[in-house]
DNA sequence: GCCACTGTTAGCAT
DNA sequence: CATGCTAACAGTGG
């Protein structure tokens, strides 16, 4: 479940462990994490410094002297960590990177292998496939900018929310928990939506991602920050993966759907549909 | 043992 | 442009 909160939170755990930190080697355990092409080699970061890390959406980017940046996405179990270079290794463990000094080296874990790294030229980044055509960020877009994105669409209001063209970051536990404070059912068509209810929607989605930023993400299973910890938010969802549960507002069961194949929990009676 | 289910998204058919 | 289905993979729980 890494989504915005989850990666922002593992982008500032990470930050402070590596930054200004002189790479000795990177370590490739498993060939098909790697996108190809424009994978340059994994050698060419030796004896460079770790410059930044940073987030887009769900992925997150360490940029590195010389001008090479390392993109990882985590899908759905993938985790970013710092860890001892003297801890042996688990088999999900699938790339490694050291320093030169005798800190904690970067892990890679993947669980289910989703999961991907990309080495690219920092300048030619923003142009990639991972990068082009990714909607703007929730917390950077304004109100009317946001209803800009939803007016003149076809697809369901969940839909869109999810559909990291249309804005990145959001994924199955944000959408549900946005549209759920926002009270829009989720299977509302776009073009329905008023201005009031897009409104509340930008205002809320922006909200349930911030404090999920502030508890450090939601840790349902797999889901550590740089450190390994958990995050808190699991313990303030609302609807998300309370189906049958009362509703926190009007006590009607929460109810679960599947919508576009995902998992959609919402109030029946908050959320009506129009 | 088998089946259903899981946070993401690319690719393909319709 | 939009939707719906599958696949990639491994673990968990019934």
């Amino acid at each position: 479940m890494p989504e915005l909160p989850e990666v922002e939170t593992v982008v500032r755990s990470l930050a402070p462990l590596i930054r200004g930190r002189k790479i000795s080697g990177a370590r490739l355990r498993l060939e098909k994490l790697i996108r190809r092409p424009a994978a340059f080699e994994l050698d060419a970061l030796a004896g460079r410094r770790i410059l930044d890390v940073s987030r887009r959406g769900k992925m997150v980017r360490i940029s590195v002297e010389g001008g090479l940046s390392l993109v990882f996405h985590l899908k759905m179990t993938g985790q970013l960590l710092a860890r001892p270079a003297a801890e042996p290794l688990d088999k999900h463990t699938h790339f490694c990177l050291a320093f030169r000094d005798d800190g904690a080296e970067l892990r890679f874990r993947d669980v289910r292998k989703f999961g991907f790294l990309a080495c690219l030229r920092t300048a030619e980044m923003a142009a990639s496939k991972e990068f082009a055509g990714l909607g703007p960020e929730p917390l950077e877009t304004g109100r009317e900018a946001f209803a800009a994105l939803f007016r003149g669409r076809r697809g369901r209001t969940k839909s869109l929310l999810l559909d990291q063209r249309v804005i990145a970051g959001i994924g199955n536990i944000y959408a549900d928990e946005a549209l759920f404070a926002a009270r829009i059912h989720p299977l509302t068509g776009a073009v329905r939506l008023r201005t009031s209810d897009l409104d509340r929607l930008w205002r809320e989605t922006r909200r349930v991602l911030r404090r999920a930023i502030a508890a450090r993400g939601t840790s349902v299973s797999d889901y550590r920050d740089a450190e390994g910890l958990e995050g808190d938010f699991q313990e303030r969802l609302r609807v998300y993966g309370r189906a049958g549960e009362p509703c926190p507002r009007c006590g009607t069961p929460i109810r679960r759907i599947v919508v576009g194949g995902r998992g959609t929990h919402f109030c029946p009676r908050c959320q009506r549909r129009c």
